[in-house]
DNA sequence: AAATCTCGTTCGAACGTTCGTTCGGCCGCG
DNA sequence: CGCGGCCGAACGAACGTTCGAACGAGATTT
């Protein structure tokens, strides 16, 4: 129970464990067998893709599994909770040193999109599996897609102030319609396709800044 | 396997069947079962909504379920293939007149966002749901959601012709954007909350508008 | 040096439950 | 009497999870 506290899925391994194990260190494995999981999550859907599925594509048996992950929900728990997690702290690190209301938004927008191009099984599973968590896992990923959500819309916030639509323009629909475009993105967009991340992010930009600052005329 | 042909779908009551249902004719009992089994794939997933929970929900037992539907795959098809033509159908008709442009964005985005409000749940599997169907069920709704698509592309491109923006503009990103934001909806929007179904349509249309013919000065 | 022990790692096999689906027959109306 | 509507009970399969044993390498004992 305990193991899925938050302030424990980030320890540095743990000194100089000499494992047995064909891969390494326990971390090692464990990352590895997340990352199998996340990717048969993404094609399968959390509900769907079963425990065996999992270990085989992870190339353990399926007790072996169990010795990493105590719980299904626990593979999706620690894979959200990882992605969310550096998702945020990647967007802080961006924004370091941008000030100007429209630059941070850009960045924002390119930042996620950028993730989104490298971790496109992660992004597509925690768009579309956020409820398959239930209780403290529920409410601790929740957390870290709050504090998400307020970086973002405190960018928004002040560019609003920066320079008012001629429409009124509620907060949170403003906000919720950006996220409503990048979580929707895992549905049709292949950043290995003819439209490149960059291009991406640039149009979702304008679009948006333009949305938000345009003047009806 | 025939009973799925699209253009089943809506046959009219077949004449004057008397039935002993304790509710009316077949369709009457049939659309009961459904209108239960989408609020029970919009509580808990495709997935995990078991037969037995549905059977409950619709007030029968699980044989007489399947009496009105061969399989579970048959209540979601049904379902989303009944949701995307009478969104289509419903648009079509609104459409009827409107010439300019811009007036039809706004008609196709209050008709889809109202829709929403009245139907919550539908077109929440609707947008949750939409690769739980597979093969010949899954090629059908996609047809349906492709005209819809190209109908609401068609409106975008006349809006580009007539008043060009100042930054390139793909239009596949911009339509799948208003797409994003629309059916992104069901994460987040209550109808029956403080923001109503007529402010959210007007911003959402206000944002897109100045987003695709936006100058950013 | 050999024997014993410890412990993390791995696995085959099974547990109990729930799933979608089916079958045989009961009921009541025309 | 016949037949569509309906159901209790069961089927086989798949699910998440558990258990006990085997394995191998390092530490400890003899």
């Amino acid at each position: 129970m305990d193991s899925q506290r938050a302030d424990q899925l980030f320890e540095p391994p743990p000194a100089e464990t000499a494992p047995t194990a064909a891969g390494g260190t326990f971390e090692t494995r464990r990352d590895h067998i997340l990352h199998a999981a996340t990717h048969v999550f993404a094609q399968y859907g959390y509900e769907k893709a079963s425990m065996r599925t999992i270990a085989k594509a992870a190339d353990v048996s399926l007790a072996g599994l169990y010795h990493y992950f105590e719980r299904k929900e626990q593979l999706l728990f620690v894979m959200q909770f990882r992605v969310f997690s550096s998702l945020l702290s990647n967007l802080r690190e961006r924004l370091v040193g941008v000030d100007e209301p429209r630059d941070r938004l850009c960045t924002m927008i390119r930042a996620h999109v950028t993730y989104f191009a490298e971790h496109m099984a992660e992004l597509k599973v925690c768009s579309h599996e956020l409820d398959s968590l239930e209780g403290e896992t529920y409410d601790q990923a929740r957390e870290i897609r709050l504090a998400y959500y307020g970086l973002t819309r405190e960018i928004i916030v002040s560019i609003i102030e920066l320079d008012p639509p001629d429409y009124p323009l509620d907060l949170h629909v403003a906000t919720m319609s950006l996220f409503g475009t990048l979580n929707w993105l895992y549905r049709w967009w292949n950043p290995n396709g003819p439209t490149s991340p960059k291009a991406v992010a640039t149009q979702i930009t304008n679009q948006f800044l333009a949305g938000i600052s345009g003047h009806t005329d």
